[in-house]
DNA sequence: TCTTGACTTGGACAGCGTCCATCGTAGGAT
DNA sequence: ATCCTACGATGGACGCTGTCCAAGTCAAGA
């Protein structure tokens, strides 16, 4: 994540103490935090980083290629570091858990021209819903 | 859709004006309305309808499987009366226009049980990006 | 060290949806 | 036909997510 704020510093941007720590916390693998989830561990670090500058640094990253936005369902977006390798997502339908996953096959092949209304279609998402083992275990 | 409200009085529900206004907002084909959108049209028969009513009888219809919820990104979900043969969506990236699309192949076999993680996988849902005809013209 | 415009802040605001106390009525009972 | 009552409707307050703005702050080049 070093290498990031490298290349986002080549693009021109003021290195400041919040975006270093917005850019920390979504560190990892397998990271899927709403905006407010990296808003409260950002703070752990920089107690008076505010929610706007979250939004606006998470946008940023967005726009610039860094970061996915994961819309789950109708809760809060969540915010994927892992951007550079495609994957899609297997959410539980109980409590919300995200894992990445890498279905075989591809989905765009799998929508015939006619069935494409002129559209010129660029993108696909696929979210893979179920019960993760904890939940399953919870209710039985 | 009025063996729907056949169906639901089966099921014991009460008959009233609002509901039966609501059932009849979301016949048709290729319909995909934002609960707001349809407190508009019911409106329109039955002025004093409550977006509450609206949004209580939604849930209801989707709680039934008589209506399907399509949540297509940060802004408000959108209803689909066509839930009883399955179907995906392809959605306009600029104007948010939805269509009913029919893909080949199951999104659910290329997903091996290798990267379930233990998940009892239940359902996909595969969400199509792109332009549509009419945006495409305007963009160019 | 100085300067400056990019960045941050906090609070107001907006969209979408839920909740709740109160009122109305569908539909069974008589 | 009338009465009863539990289920449904109402509308306004509320909560969550996200955006916007005016004012203050500071990174970094000169
Ligand atoms: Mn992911
Ligand atoms: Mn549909
Ligand atoms: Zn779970
Ligand atoms: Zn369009």
């Amino acid at each position: 994540m070093s290498d990031l704020l490298e290349r986002l510093r080549g693009r021109g941007w003021r290195l400041t103490s919040q975006r270093r720590v917005v850019a920390e916390v979504l560190d990892g693998e397998h990271v899927h935090l709403t905006a407010d989830e990296v808003h409260a561990r950002a703070a752990r670090r920089l107690p008076e980083i505010s929610r706007a500058t979250v939004y606006n640094t998470l946008g940023e990253l967005v726009s610039l290629g860094e970061v996915m936005e994961v819309a789950t369902d109708g809760r809060a977006k969540r915010y994927d570091p892992n951007a550079h390798r495609p994957h899609q997502h297997l959410v539980c339908a109980s409590c919300g858990t995200v894992r990445d996953v890498h279905p075989t096959g591809d989905p765009l092949a799998d929508l015939p021209a006619a069935e494409r209304f002129g559209f010129a279609v660029s993108a696909v998402e696929v979210t893979y819903r179920g019960l993760c083992p904890d939940c399953a275990r919870a209710r039985a």
